[in-house]
DNA sequence: GGTGCGCTC
DNA sequence: CCAAGAGCGCACC
DNA sequence: ATTCAATTC
DNA sequence: AGATGAATTGAAT
């Protein structure tokens, strides 16, 4: 499991500024976009659709929520019936369309290739996972397990003392962020033409890192490789990264945030968490009032649509954003019953940090949506981790973190390539060198050091490795990464890697260090 | 009945190109659309509803047709099932929100004054009408009428005669035109804050021109004055007309039609019908995609969109451009079954010439959707005049002319206007003098002149009359003008105006008339 | 020809 | 308190 | 301290 | 044929 988000410890990834990942490296050719190759005979591999695999179908949809937004849908819903009411009792009737179809395509698309045997062997592992979480559950699942629900009761009870209804948390995320920037530029590029945005390129089209609404109608989605991308629509008009530009609008967004909440917390270039406690008190403005001004004013600032999340914490905020997601916001009122309804409903892949592993696990586990922990909750105690556990119980409650800090600390900073494949220790050793002078670059602009360096590998089964030195001092000059990375990949040699990266962590500001590279004592230590 | 659409004849009102409608008369102060007072009580007015006045109800809740677009109805039913069908197993409830909300404010708020009064008048009428055709139907509505019958089917036989399925006629319409082109200037007004646009001032804000797809969530509509728009709407932006903008627009719009049919038959500022079955045989492309290709070309040119339907005749053609109408476009298929698919489940409202107390009238007789004119046709033969009917049975068969022709004969030509109530006859006279300057000016511009002149009045009870003179020959002149609308005002004094109207028609060219106005026999005449 | 009405944008 | 303006067609007289 | 897996944008 | 990059956390060893 993860959890990274929501604990006191801060949130995890909070900045990750991107910055400059315009490649120096790797053949900078421009992506031939009118490469309509391939238009894929989608029909005929729709056609054949057979139930086996269907986890890895899954998996190789990729790792976006999507499925369904329940509070949505159920508005939806009611003006829907109300229609069908009011003008014409009707009856339909039809199959299956999108999210199927999609990922068949994808699926069959992927088939054969090392990527696809590698995430293969991955769900085998998770499907291992759950089997083994299987034997413990059947051994366990006729038992009484009373004292298991006393003491797990117990622990609600004091879970429920860290619940603070007190905030008034705001989770603002902007809509297709780079996909909206791009298209204030092209404004042709929101409508008919779809547009999606690559990431690199080293032989194809390389990664898409978000795409606009059109997109997604496709199943076009961040993460996805171009060329799949291109089967699903064969339209897609694909532009390239302009990272200036998204951070520019990136900075003006944030001065608003600033003036609603001075502690503001970015947490991506995008997305950002405010408590506006403090404000609402200068206002007799409702918190929704409020949010629509927020956005109200990114909007004339940047002409960018925002959604926006307002709850008691920043996990209930955080789901809320997601409710009416393009250019819309949810206000849930921070009582008990307004949050149990809330959230009770909704699948527990919409609990952030819930991915598609846990999502099958828990699924497993007969766990669905987030009212099914509780009637769990002696088993899942049983079978899960403390952490996990206290993970799950806290969604099940919303219970979550209000604090709202743009205070930040670095605990690692790294550089990573993919390259079309490599195993000559010469080449292998000469990338590692331009990937060491990266990294140098960035410690010197951050003036940071660090003493534990870590190599990342992967193969071209697209295994990963990782290894690391815990080394006796710190160090940040491109020659000593260099140095120490180049005898952690000594000894994994001979190998075929489409990639690699250096890691440096147990960070701390250079003025910190003496000359042999050993931390000072802080002022503040307590002898 | 109307059907001044759809004839051999040419389309009725073609052009109206509304030129100079920026009045030189009047207090031409800006009015003031900060003036957010009375914010009305809706919610109290909205409890109270009752049944009565129900029809009065629908009338004053103005003309556009609203109700269900049941295509676009349909799509969305199959869908939202797919998905309840396939998440989750749903059941709601609810009830009313919208429509007769709305038609409740309008109808509170209107209440009393003279133009609700004359309304009622006007309802009053068209219910003795109705009951007028009731009691003849009720006579024989139990005989067998199968002479009717037989004539009926040689009528449709014969009107079969007339179809022709071999062009594709496309009806071209911008959305939300005047409000979207407003918006391009002004972007915030896209958003949040909602729009609308005011056409005159008089004492307040006047009558709305149209309103965009935001405004329109509030039941705000074209043809709607001002003071009941901010009633449903408070936040209502009202921004004033500025024509040359809209005639610009146009103009673009044009320019790209031009291309696909030279001959293209512009209707009104933002629309048209164009037959591109000669551009077809350029080209491998299909109808549906030439239509994306001729909306993407007018949002390159503009920006703005546009929606369209392509169909085997006009009236179709328009009846699908509601179909997916903001920013969309339905393609009907020419075969016998496609058309009579489409048709039949519309509300008869949705023909084009069909008003709403056409609908009333129908409704009355149990006809309320296409296709229940089939099996009511003796009866309707019976009631309706010849060419009422035999306009349902071409709506009900799908037949329409194809024609598209951009030449266009102007039959008269008029101005009129507004004031606040007027008496006195010199105040009349000096308002009648305006009113034939402008069209004296009009006619100047076009090098017409006419035979015969109109008066129009309105009481300040809203009562309409209209006198007529056709005089020996033609006029053109302003002391001309003036001096027959006097004359034929003069009969009606005394009298309370709100408005007055000067009409001149039976016209011809300038040149064609010799000195003393008679006009000169045709060059190509049969003698 | 004159008048009223319905329809369209 | 507050409901447009331009144009066309049909029905009836 | 090391490694791997999961998660997020 | 073609599947990112930066960062965090938790679990296991
Ligand atoms: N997997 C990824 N790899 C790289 N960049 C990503 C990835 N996912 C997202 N990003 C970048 C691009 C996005 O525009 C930006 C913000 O992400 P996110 O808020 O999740 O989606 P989004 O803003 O594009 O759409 P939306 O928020 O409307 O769902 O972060
Ligand atoms: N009484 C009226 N009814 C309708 N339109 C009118 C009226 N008076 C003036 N207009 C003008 C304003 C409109 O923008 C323009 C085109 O009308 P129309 O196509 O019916 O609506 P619209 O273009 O505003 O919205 P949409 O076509 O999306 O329904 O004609
Ligand atoms: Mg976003
Ligand atoms: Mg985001
Ligand atoms: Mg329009
Ligand atoms: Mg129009």
């Amino acid at each position: 499991m993860d959890h990274h988000d929501e604990d006191d410890a801060h949130l995890s990834s909070q900045i990750v500024e991107e910055e400059d990942l315009l490649f120096d490296d790797g053949p900078s050719e421009q992506p031939s976009l009118d490469e309509t190759t391939g238009n894929a005979d989608i029909d005929k591999i729709t056609a054949q659709h057979s139930d086996i695999d269907e986890t890895l179908r899954v998996r190789l949809a990729g790792p976006s929520t999507s499925k369904v937004n329940y509070h949505a849908l159920q508005r939806l819903f009611t003006f829907i019936e109300f229609l069908i009411n009011y003008y014409f009792p009707i009856q339909a009737g039809m199959d299956s369309v999108d999210k199927a179809k999609v990922n068949e395509i994808i699926y069959e698309v992927s088939k054969g290739s090392s990527f696809f045997e590698n995430e293969r062997k991955k769900d085998n592992a998770v499907t291992g996972r759950i089997n083994a979480l299987l034997s413990k559950y059947e051994r366990i699942k006729n038992d009484v397990l009373s004292e298991e629900f006393i003491i797990v009761d117990n622990m609600i009870e004091e879970l429920e003392d860290e619940r603070d209804l007190n905030q008034c948390i705001v989770h603002i995320d902007m809509d297709a962020f780079y996909a909206s920037v791009e298209e204030l530029d092209q404004p042709h590029l929101k409508t008919v033409p779809m547009v999606s945005f690559a990431f690199q390129a080293v032989g194809g089209i390389g990664m898409l890192c978000t795409s606009n609404y059109e997109a997604r109608k496709f199943g076009v989605r961040s993460a996805m490789p171009g060329y799949i991308a291109l089967k699903l629509c064969p339209q897609l008009k694909i532009v390239p990264l302009n990272f200036s530009k998204y951070r520019e609008a990136s900075a003006k967004v944030r001065s608003v945030f600033e003036q609603y909440d001075p502690h503001y917390c970015p947490m991506s270039l995008d997305e950002a968490y405010l408590n506006i406690t403090e404000h609402l008190k200068t206002t007799n403005k409702s918190p929704p009032e409020v949010v629509v001004e927020i956005r109200d004013k990114i909007f004339k600032e940047t002409l960018l649509t925002a959604s926006a999340g307002i709850a008691a914490n920043k996990m209930l905020a955080k789901m809320c954003t997601d409710v009416n997601k393009p250019n819309g916001q949810f206000y849930l009122k921070s009582e008990l019953a307004d949050i149990q309804e809330f959230i009770n409903p909704l699948s527990i892949r919409k609990i952030p940090g819930v991915g598609r592993v846990t999502e099958r696990v828990l699924n497993a586990l007969n766990v669905n949506t987030c009212k099914d922990i509780y009637p769990q909750r002696a088993m899942l105690y049983k079978l899960l981790s403390d952490i996990s556990f206290k993970f799950l119980l806290r969604a099940h409650l919303g219970i979550g973190s209000t604090s709202v800090d743009s205070e930040y600390v670095r605990k690692s900073i790294s550089v990573e390539r993919t390259f079309r494949s490599l195993s000559s220790r010469t080449d292998l050793y000469f990338k590692l060198k331009d990937i060491a002078q990266k990294l140098a670059k960035d410690l010197e602009s951050k003036n940071l050091c660090g003493k534990t360096l870590g190599l990342k590998i992967k193969l071209t089964s697209f295994e990963v490795r990782t290894r690391a030195k815990t080394l006796p001092g710190n160090i940040y000059k491109q020659e000593d990464l260099e140095k120490y990375a180049s005898q952690l990949l000594e000894k994994e040699l001979p190998v075929s890697l489409r990639l690699m990266g250096i890691r440096l962590s147990s960070l701390c500001s250079r003025d910190e260090i003496d000359q042999k590279g050993v931390k000072r004592v802080g002022i503040c230590t307590i002898f």
